[in-house]
DNA sequence: AAAAAAGACAACCGCCAATAT
DNA sequence: AATATTGGCGGTTGTCTTTTT
């Protein structure tokens, strides 16, 4: 018997989103929270289906998601955790705050596949490609980059030997001849511990970016148990971020739409942070607090839609507690 | 300047596992 | 216990933008 599908699909829309469409879901999810995906387009007056929903909010939409182009940093752990995960993007994502797994699997895609290619490394095994040598003979600034961005995370997986708490659950069952061949750094050489109920966050590329003092520990994205994370903010500030946003008229756009131009997310959040960061303009994990909601407010009161703003005010309020009753929040913190 | 090709990314599809009935 | 429903995941496609010819 097949599966029945999502919902009615007749006279449902498909297709990009447009920013009514994403305003009227981001009202209906803020002020209601996230409840059962199949009755939120009825609910929020949209013509899609609840799949759809919750695919445009998960990925585009939440308020915690960073935007732009992956930092050199993210870049490095999302080959790193790779290497030891394999395709499974959402675990990937799980260790890279802000970011989804659909964002991270096109990036890998589309960016990090052709780079480790040029490197001469396979972008599946993560071993060197046949002819690497050759190439990275003839390419030495290829191979020196190769050295910087491959070769610590793995080397340092081999030799040191933390305990192996990656996937424990999944490890099992997950096959790896069935999609690649047995990298190189095994689980058993593997250092992940897997980021779940608030536990931290501890990888080897951690670790390596501490010894190549490219970020210090406090400068990491490791979420304590104490800390709330923080409903982030679209990078306006990243143009280049847009290269996405751009590309897409309507509905990509549609927060940087809503920002003033001159619009401070959480002015508080992680200066210092920011200014590691500027080159990667992305960094944009805040402390859900007073500026947010003060910026909000500020975001909101600009808007002349009357109506809007009344929802937007009452939404405003509701959603830290919305965050904190949603079991199925992000991180599974609250 | 226009057309074609390539690149980038948002969105869809189908499958699976977990949960509810 | 069996079946239905839902949410989540990964692969793939479609569409728009950018670059090249």
């Amino acid at each position: 018997m097949g599966r029945q599908p999502c919902c009615d699909k007749v006279g449902l829309k498909k297709g990009p989103w447009t920013s009514e469409e994403d305003k009227k879901l981001i009202n209906f999810i803020l002020t209601n929270g996230q409840c059962c995906w199949r009755a939120v387009p009825k609910l929020a007056g949209l013509l899609r289906c609840g799949k759809s929903c919750r695919l445009r909010w998960t990925n585009y939409l939440r308020p915690d998601l960073k935007r732009g182009l992956l930092s050199e940093y993210e870049e490095k752990m999302v080959i790193d955790l790779h290497a030891q995960l394999g395709n499974r993007w959402s675990k990937i994502a799980s260790h890279l705050p802000g970011r989804t797994d659909n964002e991270i699997k096109n990036h890998w895609n589309t960016h990090i596949k052709k780079k480790l290619k040029k490197m001469g490394i396979d972008p599946v095994t993560h071993k060197p490609l046949p002819n690497a040598t050759e190439q990275t003979q003839t390419q030495p600034e290829q191979q020196q980059q190769q050295q910087l961005v491959h070769q610590p995370l793995l080397e340092q997986h081999q030799q040191q030997s933390f305990p192996v708490d990656l996937d424990s659950k999944l490890e099992p069952e997950y096959d790896h001849n069935k999609e690649q061949e047995k990298p190189e750094t095994s689980f058993e050489s593997s250092t992940i511990t897997e980021a779940k109920e608030g536990d931290q966050i501890m990888t080897p590329l951690l670790d390596s970016m501490e010894l190549m003092n490219v970020f210090s520990t406090d400068e990491v994205p490791i979420i304590e148990p104490d800390e709330i994370p923080v409903p982030c903010v679209p990078s306006i500030s990243s143009t280049s971020t847009s290269s996405s946003s751009s590309s897409s008229s309507n509905s990509s756009n549609f927060l940087e739409d809503l920002l003033l131009p001159d619009f401070e997310w959480s002015h508080n959040y992680n200066n210092n942070t920011i200014d590691n960061n500027k080159d990667n303009n992305n960094t944009n994990m805040a402390l859900w607090d007073d500026d947010f909601i003060r910026s909000w407010d500020l975001l909101v009161n600009d808007d002349n839609d009357g109506d809007r703003k009344q929802v937007f005010d009452a939404a405003l309020y509701q959603y830290p507690r919305m965050i904190m009753d949603s079991e199925s929040w992000d991180y599974g913190l609250f």
